[in-house]
DNA sequence: CGCAACTGTAACTATATTTGTTACAGACAA
DNA sequence: TTGTCTGTAACAAATATAGTTACAGTTGCG
């Protein structure tokens, strides 16, 4: 369905931010721990502070931390801010307004779409980066040491996600 | 988000045959409503009958119609049917597993998309073909007469939906 | 000042996914 | 046995996201 993981990455962003504390992060940090390219985290920092959820400093020594403290940020925030389109397309063309089905059938679905976004948006609504953070500590062992490899990237429940296994270059 | 009209389409095909009561629509018929190709349809009817939501007869006055009646075929079970994906993706490439956060983020952004999920089948699950169909019926007027042009392909909310304006060929 | 370290952004290319098309084998009613 | 349909392969077109290179503009600091 979604052939996009922006709003995985946006999260995961913010999340180092917060984990960060206020420390400001560079591009090229960020991409290191997203695994892409800094240009690709620049554009979606760019998304992401026009929603005033980061700040960012140009020059030296500059780079971006959160605009406001990790509880004030909603996972719906986040969705909004770099997701532009709800949960479903209509059809890429126009049904056939000579149909009675086709010239209506935009309206019904119209209707349930919107149910659909706004089931969404609760659930998204109410957890926030705190919330993020917090369900990341107890896997990161106690702090000290190193990290516990868990499984990161097992696959939920049976569906197929867009998800490469390819390792990179 | 998606860029895919899966869904939309597989709710009007089955619309168009709830409409038609028991008559087998033939792709062809189905695809001048859809607006589309019809190898489009018999491509999508093949994937419904394989969840058993329609049948489909070859050759000469062959067609397709519902597997069953409209109130036991929910549009959960359509999306399930057509859609392979869960609403978000995570990351196209595994994050950095030497990060304390991109080890983890995983694991809890699949909770999350979990819950996402969960809210969207939750919606679907509601409603059935003949609520859809019902909620056509009003709009197209008393049934004799011409319909009334309601402006079908509104943008819902504010939220820019994939839909393209125009005409065809 | 003048350099080095960053962000912001444009312009491409590469990939992936969906949709549209043509073509044809096989099923089936009359 | 012929004409009408479905099923499906194979491929082109359209769309969207992600990755890259390049560079202008900011800022801190010696």
């Amino acid at each position: 369905m979604s052939t996009s993981s922006r709003f995985a990455v946006a999260v995961h962003v913010l999340t180092l931010m917060a984990w960060a504390d206020e420390e400001p992060l560079k591009s090229e940090q960020v991409a290191e721990s997203v695994n892409t390219n800094a240009v690709v985290i620049r554009r979606m920092l760019c998304e992401l502070a026009e929603s005033n959820l980061v700040v960012s400093q140009t020059g030296s020594m500059g780079g971006s931390k959160l605009a406001r403290l990790p509880e004030r940020i909603t996972l719906l925030d986040v969705y909004q801010a770099v997701e532009s389109r709800g949960v479903f397309a209509l059809h890429r063309h126009p049904p056939n307004p000579d149909c009675p089905v086709g010239v209506n059938i935009g309206t019904v679905l119209n209707d349930v779409l919107d149910e659909v976004d706004s089931a969404v948006e609760g659930v998204l609504a109410n957890m926030t980066l705190r919330d993020v953070v917090s369900r990341l500590k107890p896997c990161v062992s106690t702090r000290n040491g190193k990290n516990v490899s868990t499984s990161t990237h097992a696959k939920r429940k049976q569906v197929a996600r867009v998800q490469s296994v390819s390792a990179r270059n």
